[in-house]
DNA sequence: TATTGTTATACTCTATAACTATA
DNA sequence: TATAGTTATAGAGTATAACAATA
């Protein structure tokens, strides 16, 4: 019986979790795409910013890895790169091996605008974050952790397995 | 000296809480919106989602109001307010003392369209937190209450004075 | 035939600028 | 004149469906 009170209480736990995350998770994101829109830093969007750091840390990745790792579909990838090559900062190539794949690079300038933009918005997001203790961080930081690995694509959990 | 290096300590630790933040934020966003549109509960977007949780707390609030909670201007909360009454889910009324206002209020079918997504975002949600442990848990819930003070919009700490 | 990617199309989100109605 | 909201317009994000090229 106890056990059951347990698994009841470990449930609803989940549950309260859960209905916290559905409502900060958006109100957090739309501060970042604000900050990151006024700041104009590099003058890139969420998605975007998000696809140049994952270039940034596989390089030659193939459309469909970023589209998986981003959780696009390729159509919207495609295009979402389209813009980044146009504003050249990002290469795109065919791969010689399987002529149907298209190989990823950042070029330079999408490193100077990924690092741009990533100091900028950690900046930013740094002084909203003042206010909080080292141990309020701490617990911040430590969730952050979890969320990462439960919510990590498949193709990540290959390369990093979840703990 | 002593003082200082801790100083040091806590500007990196929220540095690299900041970085953890941009990285895992937009990660669990996308999550929350390809399960909500895949769900099609009541076919609502995040945003739309939202506004109804807004207004369900909020009866007759302000176009104003809604579009500050939820970070939007007043022309993209009005055109996406649109969209929410034509679907009978939202009632917008003008305010007899100052009929430059635009009051908002939930329908029942409102209402039933919020609560539909809400469980199914919250069970979705709870399948994915399953594998964490009670500890875990309460840490990512901490970190929600925290967060969800620190990004409150100015009009929200009115009512509900953050910690 | 199956897979990778692109193109075509459509809808939502979001912003800015110009406008209307009310105060 | 200032404020609340709408309309007009535009661009980015995202999806589905249809297509092309390669395996």
């Amino acid at each position: 019986m106890k056990l059951l009170a347990k698994e009841t209480n470990k449930a609803s736990e989940t549950q309260q979790c859960a209905s916290a995350l559905l409502e900060v998770v958006p109100q957090v994101m739309q501060h970042l795409r604000m900050e990151m829109r006024k700041s104009c830093a590099a003058d890139l969007s969420v998605p975007q910013f998000r696809a140049l750091a994952f270039l940034h840390d596989h390089p030659d990745a193939t459309l469909s890895a970023v589209a998986e790792h981003i959780g696009l579909l390729l159509p919207s990838m495609s295009k979402l790169v389209d813009g980044l090559v146009e504003r050249g900062l990002v290469r795109r190539r065919v791969c010689r091996e399987d002529r149907r794949c298209v190989l990823l690079r950042l070029t330079r300038r999408g490193e100077s605008a990924l690092e741009l933009t990533h100091q900028s918005g950690r900046a930013r997001l740094a002084e909203h974050l003042a206010s909080l203790s080292a141990s309020d961080l701490a617990v911040v930081e430590q969730a952050m952790g979890l969320l990462r690995s439960l919510f990590a694509s498949a193709r990540d959990e290959e390369e990093r397995p979840a703990g």
